[in-house]
DNA sequence: ATTCTATATAGAAAATCTTCTATGTGTCAT
DNA sequence: ATGACACATAGAAGATTTTCTATATAGAAT
């Protein structure tokens, strides 16, 4: 855990390992920021759930559980739980109409993702 | 989990619950492709690998363990064992170099997992 | 009123994840 | 050779996740 000054660059305000450290390196996320990104990769993190995210994305904002569960071979009260981890996460916005509860996906959250990751490969 | 064919729809081939369903809808993304991809979003679910990610990609291939530990209050084997998740999800590559370990972001993996985001923002 | 249907919740078992301490391995300096 | 250092591995405790069965709620149809 501790970090010893490189005998090769005596010269550096921070401490690095080896001559081709990079004891500068700030995080651009910060704590807070990371947490709630975490949040939104981790609803994805599970294949049912990123199918539901896939069918409920082409759906135009009219998309039911009775289209999702015929694709999954899992209980109801398991499909209700994925639901409520894209939910609750922020993934899809839900409504209920009568009897039946349809699900939309929530741009910007995803459009929030693409933006990290763009910054990971180096877009902006 | 049965699911009866609208009075609404009766021509429909596939049964919907509601008129407003969309029965037609089809996975874009098979079984194996979601576990494939599932288990990059897992990679990226917890927010230190997401900030060591961060750190990673912003050091042109030469980042140490030595630059990101001073940004976590982790323990040595703990950092270590997030550096294998990234590096088995195939986020990063890492190479030896004397007694240093280097990490580099795998940007294609980054690409692929924007590109799906894309696809549900309807971007393809 | 009763029943059916769509969805949610409770609670429990099993699996997985996160983090730690302790220890191992390989490289370098003395 | 010996010791120090960078990093990996083993194994265990505790937290979280995944899935199920059983049950609740609430709107519609009979």
């Amino acid at each position: 855990m501790n970090k010893p000054i490189s005998p090769f660059a005596p010269e550096r305000e921070l401490e690095a390992c080896s001559p081709r450290c990079n004891p500068d390196l700030q995080l651009r996320v910060d704590e807070m920021k990371a947490d709630q990104l975490a949040g939104l990769f981790k609803a994805l993190s599970h294949p049912v759930r990123l199918q539901m995210l896939d069918l409920i994305s082409q759906g135009g904002g009219e998309v039911c559980v009775c289209d999702l569960e015929r694709h999954f071979d899992l209980t109801q009260p398991t499909l209700s739980h994925h639901i409520k981890v894209l939910r609750e996460a922020g993934l899809i916005q839900s409504e209920q109409n009568r009897v039946w509860v349809f699900h939309r996906a929530n741009i910007s959250t995803l459009q929030q993702m693409r933006e990290l990751l763009g910054q990971f490969i180096g877009l902006s």
